[in-house]
DNA sequence: GTTGTTTTGTACCTATAAGTACAGTATGCC
DNA sequence: GGCATACTGTACTTATAGGTACAAAACAAC
């Protein structure tokens, strides 16, 4: 063990009550006090532990896409890319309904817009989305070299769709969309999908 | 000519400044000097003449409403369902490359999430949204009622499909789609629709 | 127990947010 | 011209934002 006071609260726990408060209201709308009283400690703690707000976004954004790389990439492993698409759209409308999480989605209503001194924060979520998208592209291509996609497709526009889609359905479950309204959402643009 | 030294500003060229200011930055991003510089006047003209920050933003979202509305409503007399649906979704895709408007949709990124104080902001954007939902919705069950669409189709599920892939659109225009990019979108999401 | 180290809590700092008081000025009306 | 009226510009107010100084407290090592 380190020397000094021990810190009274765990770090990680501290993390997740902040992501729910970026979640809920995006960087901008969150303020120290929003903060510090989700995570139960004082100011000095949360600067001594995670630098800043901006800092503290950022690590809370990486415990986000992180969880959700790592649900993507296992549903993505899927053999059929038609079964995956299925998995992924059904998956986001189920999960929208979680009574523990804030409605959406933290990359789109993080800082979809803001002001001059949080765009540098706009653009990283800019990334992160598009970095999800080429997570889908890829499986995309995949399915179009293994034949499991009619050749027609174009793996980046048919990407851009669904990705579209996705973050339709975050705007709409940040709206208060049921689970069963997403679904059909969902259904409706699997419709738009090749069967093959 | 009403009394008193007359206003040396055109109350709706200005709105149109301060709507600009709103839908590149947000309701709580756009600060006063933003807006006031924007809009050419100082403060207190601004406070007289539209009566302070949240006011503003809601005459400001009028027109921009009455626009959208405009527009939405001549497409949406279109005589056949699905060309109304195509010019709507590529009409979005080329709009969206638009150099004079910010990108991406105001009702979107006005205030998806944000602080406490603009809860009322957010909840009115929200509304306005479902606005234009039920306004697809309507045309779609005339089309039903005509039997322009398979009456397998559910208005109410498939004008919300269309509104998610319209406010992704609206995502993705944020995020710096071109209109080429979103032309592909929309045309993934019109293979989705029953071409009956 | 003393020392060095790190965390905690109170109380502060500076900057900026939204909003306004008030003097000055340009008009219409008589 | 003189008066009432309404807009403009400067300079302010209050509240809150993010960020920090500093003393008290809790530990490890010796």
């Amino acid at each position: 063990m380190t020397a000094g006071r021990p810190r009274e609260f765990n770090t990680d726990e501290a993390l997740d009550h902040a992501l729910k408060v970026f979640w809920a209201k995006g960087y901008e709308g969150a303020s120290l006090p929003d903060l510090t009283e989700a995570m139960g400690i004082n100011r000095p703690s949360l600067y001594a532990a995670f630098g800043n707000k901006e800092e503290l976004f950022r690590k809370a954004l990486d415990r986000y896409t992180e969880e959700a790389k790592k649900k993507r990439d296992e549903i993505l492993s899927e053999p059929k890319v038609r079964v995956a698409l299925e998995k992924m759209l059904y998956g986001i409308a189920d999960g929208s309904a979680c009574p523990k999480s804030p409605r959406g989605c933290l990359l789109v209503q993080g800082a979809l817009s803001c002001g001059d001194a949080a765009q540098s924060v706009k653009m990283e979520l800019a990334q992160r989305r598009a970095q999800g998208e080429a997570a889908i592209r890829r499986r995309l291509e995949k399915a179009l070299a293994e034949g499991d996609l009619p050749s027609s497709a174009s793996a980046a526009d048919l990407a851009r769709f669904i990705t579209c889609v996705i973050q339709g359905m975050a705007v709409q479950s940040a709206s208060g969309a049921s689970a069963e309204d997403l679904r059909a959402v969902a259904a409706w643009a699997l419709k738009a999908i090749p069967a093959k």
